[in-house]
DNA sequence: CGAAAAGTATACAGATCTGTGTAGTTAGTC
DNA sequence: GACTAACTACACAGATCTGTATACTTTTCG
């Protein structure tokens, strides 16, 4: 794997978030990247090569330090899916918060024909997994309800907190989502009681 | 007001939403509107301009629709906070939903001094507004807190429907909106009884 | 060593973008 | 009827965009 490849992805991954994807050129890519154009269109046949390579990246960066952090900040799978909205605090209150990466690329790309837009929805597809695997551990039932609800919560903070510039959102939705989980499991506890 | 102004203004907005803004040019709403050119650019200084009176103006149609279909629904407060997510699962429901257009509009403008942000918050506060004359009315506190939680499942929900092509989120903030406020309204009742 | 791979700088093609200039036409109003 | 404001078509300036071509240099590695 090519060193000015990876720096490529990386440029692309700040500008992109930063500037938008229409917005960032190829020139200025390259340019902050210290690499020639020639060499960028070596690595990646087109703009939108280079965006998917970006968008994929980052999707395996940003899950694997999610899950990491969610992990080390709570020791059992309640605590953790609380930790979620811990996590997200701090990722809302980096300087360099400019909301979530795939949705705003689903806000560019409408067309939901692009493969894009594939890697948008996949990218959302291993975040709910993660998620269901926390609830399922935890004993929660319905999962599927329970998980669809924390990711609405958690998408939910995070445009908040980018409309608003204040991670506050995310002490809200950790509230919020702790009221949902507490009423789950005492639900499901009712219908099939762990606890004789 | 000029009839021209205001097919430039619809036609944009429904481009803008389509296509994005970046990625939506000039000429071509022009074209679209069945408007010269030189007659846009003596109704509108700008492409900027143009963006934020198209912003401010569906700021207004949305609102109304949103809180006129949100009152006829419903004919509690209570009800009608509910009634929210249905109305919204009609949204995502449209063949032309694209999400909404200042969660795009804010994902595409990353400087937080466009003038574009302040009319995509503006749009927030009044959306707030309303959620929290209804929890107001409905008896619930704390009030703050239960209007940003809602705000937030609606939020969600919405960029889930749009990400993920698929209206049912609706559905499951609905759900996740009634426990929190079922909730709140119990704690509520128990800090200062209505009912003795 | 020597050949292939990867890199550089730079210019350019062709398209598209925002915004303006020119010159003439339509439509409403005193 | 004449004046004015709004409008039209169209060309153009100047910038910027994606992607390619040319010609040369560096790096890697059997």
């Amino acid at each position: 794997m090519s060193e000015k490849r990876q720096r490529l992805i990386d440029t692309a991954i700040r500008l992109f978030a930063q500037h938008g994807f229409h917005n960032t050129g190829i020139d200025w890519i390259a340019e902050e990247a210290k690499v020639s154009k020639k060499t960028m269109y070596h690595h990646f046949r087109s703009k939108e090569e280079l965006i998917l390579a970006a968008l994929r990246h980052h999707d395996g960066l940003f899950r694997n330090h999610f899950m990491k952090s969610v992990n080390s900040l709570g020791n059992t799978p309640y605590e953790r899916l609380l930790a979620m909205f811990d996590v997200a605090h701090d990722w809302f209150s980096d300087q360099a918060f400019y909301g979530c990466m795939f949705i705003n690329a689903v806000g560019e790309y409408a067309n939901p024909n692009t493969p894009i837009r594939d890697v948008c929805r996949d990218f959302k597809k291993l975040m709910r997994g993660f998620m269901a695997s926390l609830v399922t551990e935890a004993g929660i039932s319905p999962v599927e309800q329970t998980t669809a609800a924390l990711a609405i919560l958690l998408e939910g903070s995070i445009v908040s907190a980018q409309v608003s510039n204040d991670p506050q959102s995310a002490r809200t939705a950790k509230a919020a989502a702790k009221v949902l989980i507490d009423n789950a499991l005492k639900n499901t506890h009712k219908n099939h009681p762990v606890v004789a």
